[in-house]
DNA sequence: AACTATTTATAAGA
DNA sequence: TTCTTATAAATAGTT
């Protein structure tokens, strides 16, 4: 409106604009004033600029709260009330689907059937149905993995104590070291591996077998054992 | 502002008061405008005449809503947002009961299995094999019932049809009435009952036979009969 | 509601 | 940001 006539749409220079917006803030709220004297009317005006900050003009002798009810009243819309009773209704909307799916559920654990006709009955267990199906292939490809990670375990222990065994048979020839004091044979050690190989192990620790030595702990400590029990 | 300088002060002629409040407003609102467009803000206006009139400017793309959330938020007045946040928490976990419901439900129908322990699979397969098993029994008494209640209704009808065969054999030794015109003999009446039925029954309306008569036809309907096609 | 003389707002530049 | 100023826009008083 000066020094040449402008376009109005959106100022791309982002500077300009930040100008501009204050330049006809001050404008708009000028006028505002201007309007509440002259007209004794009342005027609330807030503003967001494009950063988010927040401005308001309001007049003197109202409050913004006043306004609010007043456009309430006024309007017939009750902001807060619709907007609480749109909420109300999308939760009653929820618990009602909420019910519909614990039915589901029930129905499904073979509760309420009594509501269902013919054909949902028999669809019902055609899907029942299969779903164990799938379900009983899970649990058992889930067994199956277990089983398998065992056996490997098994075998890895196994391995260990056949090399400890020889491993004792050699020291046997040396009367360096002697027997083992506490009078379990063999057979024992075996039977509880998780109980006798840290105890051998100490025995074996020298420094021409540590790298040997650290893989066998790696493959034997004692939250890896625990999952022989489901051997048993 | 033309025509003479004014002073910024009520104007006490009520018309020229009204005239000025009502140009004024539409310059307001066009600078409103202007400045949502050029500087990409959001602007609310509220107005209140002092005659109590109502008039307002709001930014495209924002609510009066937002409006007065934005402001409460700003201002730190709070009007009614602990109700308000209240009630969309209890929201939010109802949408997050309900994902889950949805979830069990998948599980239940064999999808989803891998994020379930062993225990977990374990307890879901028995339960679902119980549930199927329930459901089938559900299914197996449903068709029993409609398998007594056709045949049910079988026996009724032969009964009926006896009953007319009888009264026709009784019938045949009375020249009166002679033969079925149709060719048709009882073998065939009795295989398509629905069709023989009315055809009989209007030979058969005598004022002594009509309460007999009426149960009779109570229970061979058409619609009634359409469930012999379960026999079939 | 339209007109228009004048005031006011403001875009661009400093 | 603020000031300046040429010019666009708003508008007070009139018709």
């Amino acid at each position: 409106m000066a020094r040449g006539k402008i376009q109005i749409k959106k100022i791309e220079n982002s500077t300009n604009r930040q100008v501009t917006y204050s330049k006809r803030r001050n404008g708009l709220f000028k006028k505002a004033s201007e309007l509440t004297v002259l007209c004794d009317a009342k005027v609330s005006i807030i503003m967001v600029s494009c950063t988010d900050k927040l401005h308001e003009y309001i007049s003197p002798s109202i409050t913004m709260k006043q306004f609010f009810d007043q456009y309430q009243k006024a309007s017939g819309i009750d902001l807060w009330n619709s907007h609480y009773q749109k909420m109300q209704e999308e939760l009653r909307q929820q618990k009602e689907v909420n019910r519909n799916l614990r039915k589901q559920i029930r129905q499904r654990l073979g509760d309420c059937l009594e509501d269902l006709g013919f054909e949902e009955l028999f669809a019902l267990e055609k899907d029942s149905q299969e779903a164990v199906c799938i379900i009983r292939e899970r649990k058992l490809k889930v067994i199956g993995n277990k089983v398998e990670t065992s056996k490997k375990k098994v075998r890895s222990a196994q391995d260990v104590y056949k090399k400890l065994m020889h491993e004792f048979d050699i020291r046997g020839e040396d009367p360096q070291y002697g027997m083992i004091e506490d009078g379990r044979d063999y057979e024992n050690m075996y039977a509880y591996p998780q109980m006798g190989a840290p105890h051998i192990l100490t025995l074996r620790l020298q420094p021409d077998h540590q790298n040997n030595l650290h893989a066998v702990t790696a493959g034997t400590t004692a939250s890896d054992l625990t999952t022989y029990g489901l051997l048993g």
